[in-house]
DNA sequence: GCCAACGTTGGC
DNA sequence: GCCAACGTTGGC
């Protein structure tokens, strides 16, 4: 299957590309909207590149690059009574919700804030540059994931220039 | 912290 | 099947 590109979001108070960097690998579990769940449980596979968006961060943006080590599996934290992930409509027999394992990859010395993607040309269509996205797994092109990952790198040879 | 936009639920 | 009410997301 061909590889596909993605930018998955998380707040940094919840988990952040350092927090992964740390782990080195984590599971996504919580993700409890329907969209994001099909392209979990249907078209992440292992080796998709990742791009780690922070939401509600100062500021918003892609923060770095991660990989899916695991694809799409049942999510296991909807059993755990008690568990702010629990669903009594989830059961191991038949799991309402999935979740990937993801891989640390780069972390970028700054976040490429969302004004900068909203300014940079090819990036247009990407969906979390539209207003009123909310979707927290979003498919995105290689041209997209390439020109991000420049940004990425940019930022941080700046960064390391004026240091 | 505010609030607009969105997804989901539930009454009818 | 419509749509109002509600809860949540997420930029600012």
């Amino acid at each position: 299957m061909a590889k596909r590109y993605w930018l998955m979001k998380c707040e940094p108070s919840a988990y952040s590309i350092s927090d992964l960097a740390r782990d080195g690998e984590t599971s996504w579990e919580g993700v409890r909207n329907f969209q994001a769940r099909n392209l979990m449980r249907d078209e992440m596979s292992l080796g998709d590149p990742v791009l780690f968006y922070a939401s509600n961060a100062d500021p918003s943006g892609v923060s770095g690059l991660a990989t899916i080590t695991r694809a799409g599996y049942p999510d296991t934290f909807a059993w755990k009574q008690g568990h702010k992930y629990f669903d009594a409509g989830s059961t191991p027999a038949a799991p309402i919700w999935f979740m990937v394992d993801v891989g640390f990859v780069e972390a970028f010395a700054a976040t490429v804030p969302l004004a900068t993607l909203k300014a940079t040309k090819g990036l247009e269509d990407m969906k979390v540059v539209q207003k009123g996205s909310r979707l927290s797994v979003q498919p995105v092109t290689k041209q997209e994931y390439d020109i991000v990952v420049r940004l990425g790198r940019k930022t941080r040879k700046t960064v390391e220039n004026t240091a």
